[in-house]
DNA sequence: TTTTGATCATAT
DNA sequence: ATATGATCAAAA
């Protein structure tokens, strides 16, 4: 008989990572938190990550924030998302920033964002706001690896975004780009910049970009998940 | 109601 | 400023 508690280490093998993660199915957030001492915030307004560091000290993650995948020796990413009563989810998902400049000779095999989805642990999270957070309920984890066809999506999305990125068309991007995956702001605010290439060639400054999921594409891994798992 | 653009907290 | 964790909320 193991007992609930936190992962006080990185699991050593993915099935060890999913165990605990199956264990955590069905639980609130307030009964997660609270055996893991810690405070649960009145809502996610000023805590966006809360869910996120939460489920990471559940799993065992290396914690914090290092460049480096949840799992590093497992070679897997933790995702939580936020999903409604169906299954379907709420938000999309980040994946990883944008590199604007220095992109010369990059390719879809050696990109972050191909290696962060490599391989990655879904956790679906109750996430209507109507629910109040500490009351929301963890469900049925899911490890996942992009399909040749998931992958063949991302790679035309990640390429033609890269494209205009190194064509300095990087302010002609809007989230309306990509099918599956799509180019938004990610930073602390709207006045927050970093370096990238203009219309000519030269040096501009603009607002920092992340690659994000689009929800068509991480409803359609879940629904399959669900509907064949 | 849904999506796009903006934003929040924390550590380094 | 960048990287971690994402969700908020104005606009369409």
């Amino acid at each position: 008989m193991s007992q609930l508690v936190p992962l006080a280490m990185p699991p050593q093998s993915e099935a060890q990572l999913l165990a605990q993660a199956q264990q955590l199915a069905g639980l609130t957030l307030g009964e997660l938190a609270t055996r893991a001492g810690l405070p649960t915030p009145r809502d996610l307004k000023r805590d966006k990550g809360w869910i996120g560091v939460l489920l990471e000290r559940w799993l065992g993650a290396s914690a914090g924030s290092k460049p480096e995948q949840d799992f590093a020796a497992l070679g897997v990413e933790l995702k939580t998302i936020p999903v409604d009563s169906r299954g379907r989810p709420l938000e999309t998902t980040f994946v990883c920033v944008a590199p604007l400049t220095g992109n010369s000779g990059v390719s879809w095999e050696t990109s972050h964002v191909r290696h962060k989805l490599n391989r990655v642990l879904w956790v679906p999270v109750e996430g209507e706001r109507e629910i109040p957070l500490a009351e929301r309920r963890v469900g049925a984890p899911l490890l996942w690896s992009p399909s040749e066809e998931e992958e063949q999506q991302l790679r035309m999305d990640w390429e033609e975004l890269m494209d205009l990125i190194v064509l300095g068309q990087v302010e002609r991007i809007t989230a309306r780009h990509g099918e599956v995956l799509q180019l938004r702001p990610k930073a602390a605010n709207s006045k927050a910049l970093t370096e990238a290439i203009g219309a000519h060639g030269e040096l501009i400054f603009t607002l920092p970009r992340g690659f994000y999921l689009k929800k068509n594409f991480t409803a359609a891994l879940l629904a399959r998940h669900f509907l064949l798992g």
